[in-house]
DNA sequence: GATATTCGGTATAGTGCATAACAATTATCA
DNA sequence: TGATAATTGTTATGCACTATACCGAATATC
């Protein structure tokens, strides 16, 4: 019970919902108040994870590139030389679907799979010369763009207390 | 770059990687390195929304109720007299997906539609008694083992910061 | 060498989310 | 008033993401 403004509500601009001006003095359908919603974290939570993907999206446009697959170049810059099973759990995502992206980002030639000689069945994923270009001019962006404005709205210490916050969340909870 | 523990990453526990001991001294395939990951905002954020609304199922599963269908009954209970519009625009939800959403919990007599007197297109949404009975043993589950695990882990004074952040980031990313 | 396990992959189903379109109703305004 | 536009709930539909079962090839286990 303590964040910081229940007032201003503003139907926290959940939509392009149409308001139009009250025109005569009728009794005005008000926002809606969000009442016990506004301390659920989980709601919050989505709400910011929305946005937040929506504007890396929109920074990270021109290269055509969406989060998970930033997170696999990504993964794939820091970890050579691994195959696909432990780079998709890794990233929490299922092997099954993992082929398809891995298929997109293979026919843009963002990285390939390379049949391991150890072991056979498994492919060995690794950055192209195209795909570390495109790594590194999606982290200019990102950092420049996406991440700096976050920086501005929360400030460089709120924001690092929120992403060790979501850390310990996604670790031990 | 502060976020506290680079080291101990394990993996994130991201799946069930089964990690079987070392057996002999092999080279061992430790566990990947996350790299700028763990600095991206967007990425920590929907673990840990992904690992919350896990939870929230676990605690209120003996009422079968998502966290979609939470947010609508107490927007319900806190907004009566009010439309599927209103309440759709206000929660995110888009008119045509909010259809088999109330069907679902109109057929479970959680909530009903009563065409309006006013204007007759418009279907104004209310609470059934079970709708509420629900909706308070609801909030009882969420308070008592959700939102009382997260406190628990990120103390009353951070988890207030947390949310407030969370809110600041959806309402003026 | 027989069995079990793992790897990449396919098929499939469920869910969330988005757009177009429609009938009924209401609002707008010439 | 009457023609047109806008709104409400709804259906249909498609796309993306997620989850499970299963398969052949290769490897591990014993």
């Amino acid at each position: 019970m303590t964040v910081s403004k229940p007032a201003a509500v503003d139907a926290a601009k959940p939509s392009r919902a149409a308001r139009k001006e009250p025109a005569e003095g009728a009794v005005d359908d008000a926002a809606l108040q969000l009442g016990e919603l506004s301390e659920l974290l989980g709601y919050s939570l989505k709400r910011a994870q929305l946005r937040v993907f929506e504007d890396f999206l929109r920074c990270v446009a021109p290269l055509q590139l969406t989060p998970a697959q930033f997170s696999v170049l990504l993964l794939l810059d820091r970890n050579p030389g691994r195959n696909q099973t432990e780079i998709a759990n890794t990233l929490g995502i299922l092997r099954p679907n993992f082929v398809a992206m891995l298929d997109g980002l293979e026919s843009r030639d963002l990285c390939t799979r390379v049949r391991s000689t150890n072991d056979r069945r498994s492919h060995i994923l690794m950055l192209t010369d195209k795909g570390r270009a495109v790594l590194a001019r999606a982290k200019k962006l990102v950092a420049t763009k996406h991440e700096a404005r976050l920086n501005e709205l929360l400030g460089p210490a709120s924001r690092a207390a929120l992403l060790d916050m979501l850390a310990t969340i996604a670790r031990e909870f």
